[in-house]
DNA sequence: CGGACTGTTGATAGGCTTCAACCGACGTGG
DNA sequence: CCACGTCGGTTGAAGCCTATCAACAGTCCG
């Protein structure tokens, strides 16, 4: 794999290895990109939905504002990741996107989507396994708001992002750079920042959690693990090997 | 609409009309009913995945036991939905799935969706779009588990099954059949079932709902979704429809 | 009639929130 | 270069929401 690739070319080949015509098809959805500042806001809450758009560079997450004032984070999107899949069967936003960090993002149309339904049987079965891993992975987290204290929620959320940043990036380290601010992580994991606080105190005072300004370490991981309920197997192992040859099936 | 179309059929109309060949591919996902009584389980927690199965009649429920002794259930599946699709990218399971009640399963293997991406683009499109409102009723539902009180959570997933079983049951009256223990409802909310029976309790006395055994009747919708911060958006009236000719995109 | 299961009610306890004050790092403008 | 305001994070005190434990009531079914 050359190093050059786009890393949503690297994204899907975690899935299957790609075709050339598939990639040329992937780097369609890489046209004209578009550098975009930390705290940018994507889209709105609401907002008409005819796009949709790959970050090539940067961290993201999507956020619902509710009545009473608070905010829930519904997810992260790290580079390579594809923006409002989960919106695909909806004319409106549903959550609102903004930019945690500089970046980069490649706005591209919904049609361009079904396109690729048209043109490759490959690249629609690893369109379909990302949404089916996405999914999974939200009911982790599901999982993880309903039933677990605000430690293991801390823990598993931060083991979360060192696996999948690990299939992207590769880097062998026990350190994590994590561009959140308490607040963030509190709006993710449904608790206070004050007690985001806290509970990086305690996890600390144990020798499990380090953190120093936007970098984390986690020194014993399988102790970290443990404490978590954490199982990687949702991200990783599992993944089933999509098809035997892996050429593109394109119209005859 | 003939009243003998299977709920799959209907399930699938209701994100666009389908053509004769596409009613005839979905049809052989209900090939072989098989009758299953309430709390069989119908697959374990990371057993061999190779097939999905359709929902043709009684209610089930896929969940997760955890380490320290409870269990989330992620979702509730009603007749007319496919379940497993979340794990088409895993070869084992992530979840087990138990019948509330008596009904109707079809298994079906999993090349047969498959299939589908080969043979039908609209059946491929809505497959997405279906995929695609799962994750949303996720994502609501995370926000309900992180966000909301009890009162709220009881209240939004009433509102949520009232509407899902609208759509496909026609149905005006304003109760609600719920086969559901309190047991299991604490499952689904994160609460603990002594908590469901208190909340109910209160709901009951503010006149907002009323439970005699497995029938719900909620008598002001409207303030209930008030209290709920119920936005049925996410359900409904936001639906794309697909394309505007439904016609099977099938092999030239 | 008895037993199992489901739901109700009361008392107690604990985890997390909220409010408020304070600290340190950083960037800006004088 | 320093003063200052802002933002992110820490710490303490008080209170609320929900869990847990336990006892009991109601219903269903053998």
């Amino acid at each position: 794999m050359s190093s050059h690739e786009s890393c949503i070319v690297r994204h899907f080949s975690f899935f299957s290895a790609l075709s050339d015509d598939d990639k040329a098809l992937l780097a369609e959805l890489e046209d004209g990109t578009t550098p975009v500042r930390a705290g940018t806001v994507l889209w709105e809450e609401h907002a008409d939905a005819h796009e949709f758009c790959t970050l090539k560079a940067g961290w993201a997450f999507s956020y619902r504002n509710l009545e009473n004032g608070t905010r829930q984070i519904l997810d992260i999107y790290l580079p390579g990741d594809i923006i409002g899949l989960r919106e695909f069967a909806f004319s409106q936003r549903l959550a609102g996107v903004q930019m945690v960090e500089d970046g980069e993002v490649c706005f591209f149309p919904h049609c361009n989507l079904t396109a690729i339904f048209r043109k490759s049987y490959m690249l629609t079965s690893i369109l379909f396994a990302i949404a089916s891993r996405q999914q999974v992975i939200l009911t982790e987290r599901m999982v993880n708001l309903a039933r677990r204290s605000a430690r293991q929620k801390v823990a598993h959320f931060l083991l979360e992002m060192f696996q999948r940043l690990r299939q992207t990036e590769a880097n062998g380290s026990e350190s994590l750079r994590l561009p959140l601010s308490q607040e963030i992580l509190a709006d993710i994991l449904g608790l206070s920042p004050v007690h985001i606080s806290r509970t990086f105190s305690s996890l600390s005072e144990d020798g499990l959690v380090f953190r120093d300004r936007h970098v984390v370490t986690m020194p014993d991981l399988q102790a970290l693990k443990e404490e978590a309920g954490f199982d990687d197997r949702y991200l990783i192992e599992n993944i089933r090997p999509l098809f035997d040859n892996a050429e593109t099936w394109a119209l005859n």
